[in-house]
DNA sequence: TCTCTGGAAAATGTATACAATCTGAGAATC
DNA sequence: GATTCTCAGATTGTATACATTTTCCAGAGA
């Protein structure tokens, strides 16, 4: 059995939030209660907490009169959003680099670039799940790298919009067709932001960071104009606004 | 009466809001549903969802085992909070200087900087309550220029914590002996911000309104080690661990 | 004196009942 | 024909009841 030691809270969240994702309910409609927590199985409680927590991720709207509607992004809000998670990864080895690191958090950084290394391996052998999870597990690592609960916790908050995590956008990047190419270019602007951070170089390994996060930019500029051609391959693009 | 069209979940969230930052729970302990409800006379589903929200405001913390207790803060993370928040702002400004800002929203935050300057007039009659108003005012304002919903949003979720809004220590600032010279100083710098941003120097408005955000870290450096003398004057320094 | 165990009291998580409010469609009016 | 009005159905916000889990203290045993 998949879910077993999950509270009903966190049933209905991952629930809603996949509904959601799907683009089930796209339409900016209201989201009635009883048909949530009769399709969810569960009762109103925990799926009004749900909701909640869902309206303060950003991805559902209150509205005035009572209820939730699902949250329809502009290409704008994502691009704002994908700049921001930049600002505060930027800050965060802005920080790091300013007060120094814990030799073992950077060491665990350093092994992780290695592995990336290893998944990009010769062009035919590109292990790419492999990329996406030490991506990922690279980004908490600078998270963590000041050793600020706020600010860990702050740049957690921003990735977790569908289009701002670090790695949104990857998992489908495989179509992408010069793609390993800037699977590569990332992995030099990884290796160049520690370098800086080691060398106490703040500024560089901010403005270097920044960049890194338009990458993401880059990626969904073009999943945006191919939509059409792969239609909801993305999570979560159904909540774009197609102007 | 004082609250009247106002809802279970809002009375509950000032009720509770209140109650933390008196620091009347400040021990860490586990905050009873049964008792707060009953102290507040609500029931406990509008008082959860209360909790819920000040979890997410970073005011309350979720205990694994169930319930929440009084979060607590140290020296290190107020220092955090408020560099987040000039990041943020500072992001904000930077931001506009690039993209430019709507004519209407520039005359508006003219206007209130020259508010600011006849609420600080002549030394004798300076007008604190004023100054305080109108420099949030300026400061939602700067947060508004990007035109982007998601910056804005950012921008007030960063000032949520009582250490980190742009108001923090100021209410309070009138016991600080040079004061006044420094609500000088901070009113140049608004100048300079938004004279960079008319002039599109987005790194120059960047790193002002950082630098700006360092003077609440000054005064809280202050009341800090002056608290022996003033206890609890400053709303929430109670949840700031002494270390 | 300290540790461990047992169990009662209390607290939370969840479900459900109820009242106030909103929504939407059809009737009535201009 | 368009607009306003009305009212029933549906929906949300809130209170409360119930079951499970947690807490904590007392007492036994080492």
């Amino acid at each position: 059995m998949p879910s077993q030691n999950l509270s009903q809270l966190d049933r209905a969240l991952l629930g809603l939030r996949s509904l959601v994702l799907s683009g089930e309910y796209e339409g900016g409609q209201r989201l009635s209660e009883v048909a949530m927590a009769k399709q969810l199985g569960l009762s109103r409680t925990p799926l009004r907490q749900a909701m909640d927590r869902l309206v303060a991720e950003g991805l559902l709207e209150r509205i005035e009169t009572g209820g939730c509607r699902v949250a329809s992004f502009s290409n704008d809000d994502i691009s704002d959003a994908i700049e921001l998670r930049g600002v505060m990864e930027g800050t965060a080895v802005r920080l790091a680099a300013e007060r120094g690191v814990d030799p073992s958090l950077l060491a665990q950084a350093a092994a992780v670039l290695d592995s990336i290394d290893e998944a990009l391996g010769a062009a035919a052998e590109l292990d790419f799940d492999r990329y996406v999870v030490e991506n990922a597990r690279f980004h908490a690592l600078l998270a963590q790298f000041p050793k600020s609960p706020i600010v860990a916790r702050e740049i957690e908050r921003m990735s977790l919009l569908p289009f701002a995590s670090p790695s949104a956008f990857l998992s489908d990047q495989a179509m992408i067709p010069d793609f390993q190419v800037s699977l590569g270019y990332a992995q030099r602007q990884h290796r160049a932001i520690l370098e800086a951070i080691v060398a106490r170089e703040g500024a560089r390994a901010e403005a270097l960071t920044r960049e890194h996060a338009r990458l993401a930019l880059a990626n969904f500029s073009y999943l945006s104009k191919a939509r059409s051609k792969l239609p909801h391959f993305v999570s979560g693009l159904a909540l774009v606004a197609s102007e």
